[in-house]
DNA sequence: ATGTGATTTGTACTATCGTACAAAAGATCA
DNA sequence: TGATCTTTTGTACGATAGTACAAATCACAT
């Protein structure tokens, strides 16, 4: 018995239920998590209240259905980025296309895309900041393998500098990365008008040539952070 | 007629007034503007609702009155560190101790010191995630001014670097710097216990160093953003 | 001590929140 | 067509939100 595809065991219309989920997204990554209502969402969407409830019986599970639909696909396109990057010979060649590995997923546009989107990164920086619970946990259990990942590989790139300032500089990139999408509008503001923050492969190109100079800049010394020679020398 | 300071102008109980403030900085900071509510921030500070809308009027009010009370004193202590840094002779050192001097009073931990504080950096961080309205206003009115000198003294020490690049590179920093404040525990996490994202003064050395490099990473040609050197061919 | 103005308290009002649930509407197949 | 299941609608409930306001309390000058 060949059951068809259209009917049952499939939502019987899914656009309600993509429309809930696409306008949450936007409205979650623009305002935050607490600030948007269910009702707004709803009426966002042209639902009606109820309907949320009936497909994600919580606003948790709302949110929590956003990130499953985009965690899993957004982490393949990475770990693809990553192993086509692991191959690239030269080191310095190798390290900028890790971080472009890293980068790029982040600022897809595509709506629906495997990417997972400019949007879903907003979302994420938003719900990070806002300290949500249910974000915290899916996130830590979800992405912390992949960061792993690229750590590892930026450090094959760069043997002689220790873990820790890896991480810390990789954990600047993604700060970096995340307020780049929560304000784009401050960059176009403070170059007067001469640079769009809001355009994508600008700001992909900023960032991971600022990025690069960043992980190659020398180790710092765990011993004494606090005495460095630089600034000591004629002033201050 | 010679008025005392201590009774009437001024509050004669300056002490509700200020836990109110300190519990709303440190609930805003870590949940959110509108995750916290007024009896929350009220029971945190040992008063009653009521009293919150006597001292502040409103939810916003009380919001706007932390960003008072911080922005000029930190702004100020920026331009002194500012100040002294232009002085510094020698170009690289000059451009280390420009970026010590932005990150340095946005870490401070004293709690009622002049630099503003960690938890206020913080909290700036959260409400501009957030989009807070009130945030954005008082932000760009206070803040762009103090970005500009220091994207126009970085400028100084870096004459060869366009700069639209600087601009996009100071947004980076603001991002690192942001994001090192909400999360320093994922530093810990994803360094396996080596590094401890907590640490002030570790994470300045580390943003330090990191932003001085990326600063310094040459220009990127404005005409083709998207066709670059590196990544195409097999050596540089 | 007492009056006076500044503060704190207690409480209440209205709006809106997340969510539940019964009824209506729509779709699918015998 | 009528039976059955899924989806949508409409409405309501309890909880909590921000804020207002009168009464109580406090600090201090006289």
């Amino acid at each position: 018995m060949v059951r068809k595809p259209t009917s049952k065991e499939t939502a019987r219309k899914p656009n309600m239920r993509e429309a809930i989920l696409a306008a949450a997204e936007e409205l979650f990554a623009t305002n935050g998590f607490n600030a948007v209502s269910v009702r707004d969402i709803a009426q966002a969407a042209g639902a009606n209240p109820g309907s949320v409830t009936y497909h994600f019986k919580t606003k948790d599970g709302l949110l929590l259905e956003i990130y499953r639909r985009h965690c899993g696909p957004m982490n393949l396109r990475r770990s693809e980025l990553l192993a086509a990057a692991r191959r690239v010979r030269d080191l310095h060649d190798r390290l900028e296309a890790i971080v472009r590995a890293y980068v790029v997923p982040a600022f897809t546009s595509g709506s629906d895309l495997a990417g997972g989107g400019a949007r879903f990164t907003r979302l994420r920086a938003v719900m990070s900041a806002e300290g949500n619970e249910v974000a915290r946990k899916i996130i830590a259990q979800t992405f912390d393998d992949t960061s792993h990942a690229f750590i590892d590989a930026i450090h094959d790139s760069l043997p002689h500098i220790p873990r820790t300032d890896i991480v810390w500089r990789s954990h600047f990139l993604l700060g970096a990365l995340y307020y780049s999408l929560v304000t784009p509008d401050r960059v176009s503001r403070l170059s007067r008008g001469e640079a769009d923050g809001g355009d994508p492969a600008n700001a992909i190109e900023q960032l991971v040539q600022a990025t690069v100079a960043a992980f190659q800049a020398p180790a710092l010394d765990q011993a004494a952070p606090a005495r460095r020679r630089a600034v000591a020398s004629s002033k201050t």
